[in-house]
RNA sequence: GGCCCGAUGGCGGAGUGGUUACGCAGAGGACUGCAAAUCCUUGCACGCCGGUUCGAUUCCGGCUCGGGCCUCCA
């Protein structure tokens, strides 16, 4: 039995599935007009992890998992603009990369990843629908969702129409009829990206995008809809505003899971600020792609993470143990233990603390792979990337040699050698084997 | 101002009404020609003030501090 903490109740539930054959999950993407950063990341690498548990839980076919791509949007109209090209040589550009560094750490690419732009339709169609039944409003060019004919705004980020106004540092737009109206459809003017529509020719507002494109991938009402917690307002609150409206009130999603941020331990890492790292750094850097899974991987999903030098140190190290206890092999069964813990709200600390005491590789190896780690062989991990394995095996020869002589001088001055080009030696009573700094 | 979340040892991070994980780093030891790796031992904590209780880090209330959202944002 798998529980998950649910934003809207605000507890944790079991999670029970509509149909455990058919399970549905969806997860917001990425706008394609910049690297991901690695807080970007953080929702990638989670949700990944609760894909492969929920498979573990269900059937490797019972999940069809949605993680969308939204390539139309100011900023990609801006990106588009400031280099001279279509929008679409940006969106193609950063949806690939997107899929680069997500996989560098182990996530697998969801059953399906609807692109806003190939929506178009059920998106206006959806707005129409909102429309006609007194949800929605056009003025201007612009259709508007009305807040106040949807008595229920507010049931997932748990305000009220009051707070919103009270709150609001934005300066309302004319053609609101309530200052917490929000757009479904704007006006493009000649030369921007638009489509035609009843209301003149124009783009989808950002929430519908993903309202449609769940209807028209996985229909009315999900199992799980996830996303990182600055989204559950407005964004989600949104979403599930329209969708119920357009669906006679059917819920959206059974289950709101929400991921905290990756933050430097005072602030919160964004593009706004400026203050980020991507992972496409970090690997360049040398970084393996699994110690940087790992340690997303190192706090509860829901806990903020801060990000250090020392956190991708520690998880390197402990990758380095787990992958020398794990001797190349088959992997069995997944442990009981680890298994517990993750189900437990995807407790993945308690669980890696688990996997590192468990003495069968074949279980370790199976346990591993429900959090997407320990899918190298050994020497792969310890070893990948050198080319130049003949001749380090040649030098430890000559060293051996040279201990055979009692001669530690010129034995040491090999292993110091190696060791200035990050190569590290062990003497085991087998020989001498050697691994990558 | 409103809503939400958090506060655990040097660092990361679980968990629990009473014997207080685990990892990294540190100390000591075993092993080693010396290292490395491994193994053993070991020190170090539960933001503050009240309350409930035989007993609270764990439950309740208040406070302080930190973070997030209310505008694009994972």
């Amino acid at each position: 039995m798998i529980r998950l903490h649910d934003t809207m109740a605000r507890e944790k539930r079991e999670f029970e599935p509509e149909d455990p054959s058919r399970i549905t999950m969806y997860v917001c993407g990425p706008t394609v007009y910049g690297r991901a950063h690695i807080g970007n990341a953080r929702p990638a690498v989670v949700f990944d992890t609760l894909a492969r548990l929920i498979r573990h839980h269900y059937g490797p076919d019972s999940l069809t998992y949605a993680r969308n791509v939204t390539d139309v949007d100011d900023k990609i109209i801006a990106a588009a603009q400031e280099e001279g090209v279509e929008p679409s040589v940006i969106t193609e550009r950063y949806e690939r990369h997107y899929l680069e560094d997500t996989g560098a750490l182990g996530v697998e690419p969801p059953t399906l990843a609807p692109r806003a732009t190939q929506s178009i339709a059920p998106m206006v169609e959806m707005i129409g629908k909102l429309i006609e039944t007194g949800h929605a409003y056009a003025a201007e060019g612009h259709v508007l969702f009305d807040v106040t004919s949807d008595p229920a705004y507010g049931i997932l980020s748990h305000r009220d129409r009051e707070q919103m106004i009270a709150g609001a540092r934005v300066e309302v737009a004319p053609y609101k009829r309530d200052p917490a109206d929000f757009v479904l459809w704007k006006p493009s003017k000649e030369g921007v990206i638009g489509w035609d529509s009843p209301w003149g020719r124009g783009r989808p507002g950002w929430h519908i995008e993903c309202s449609a494109m769940i209807e028209s991938h996985l229909g009315e009402t999900i199992d799980i809809h996830g996303g990182g917690l600055d989204l559950i307002f407005p964004h989600h609150e949104n979403e599930i505003a329209q969708s119920r409206c357009a669906h006679g009130g059917a819920a959206l999603a059974r289950y709101w899971v929400h991921n905290g941020f990756v933050d430097f331990g005072s602030e919160k890492m964004s593009k706004s600020v400026g203050n980020i790292v991507t992972p496409a750094q970090l690997l360049a850097q040398g970084h393996d792609g699994e110690t940087l899974r790992l340690a997303l991987l190192s706090a509860q999903y829901r806990q903020p993470l801060p990000w250090t030098q020392k956190l991708v140190a520690q998880a390197k190290s402990t990758l380095d143990g787990l992958y020398r206890a794990a001797e190349d092999c088959e992997p069995s069964k997944p442990d009981a233990g680890v298994l517990d813990a993750l189900s437990d709200d995807l407790n993945t600390p308690l669980a890696l603390s688990r996997l590192g005491a468990l003495d069968d590789p074949a279980v370790l190896k199976a346990s591993a792979s429900l959090l997407g780690l320990l899918t190298k062989s050994r020497d792969q991990w310890f070893r990948g990337g050198v080319d130049e394995a003949s001749a380090i095996e040649a030098r430890i020869a000559e060293r051996t040699e040279a201990k055979k002589r009692r001669d530690f001088a010129t034995a040491d001055r090999i292993r110091d050698e190696l060791n200035a080009q990050g190569i590290l030696l062990e003497d085991s009573a087998s020989g001498t084997i050697w691994r990558k700094e």
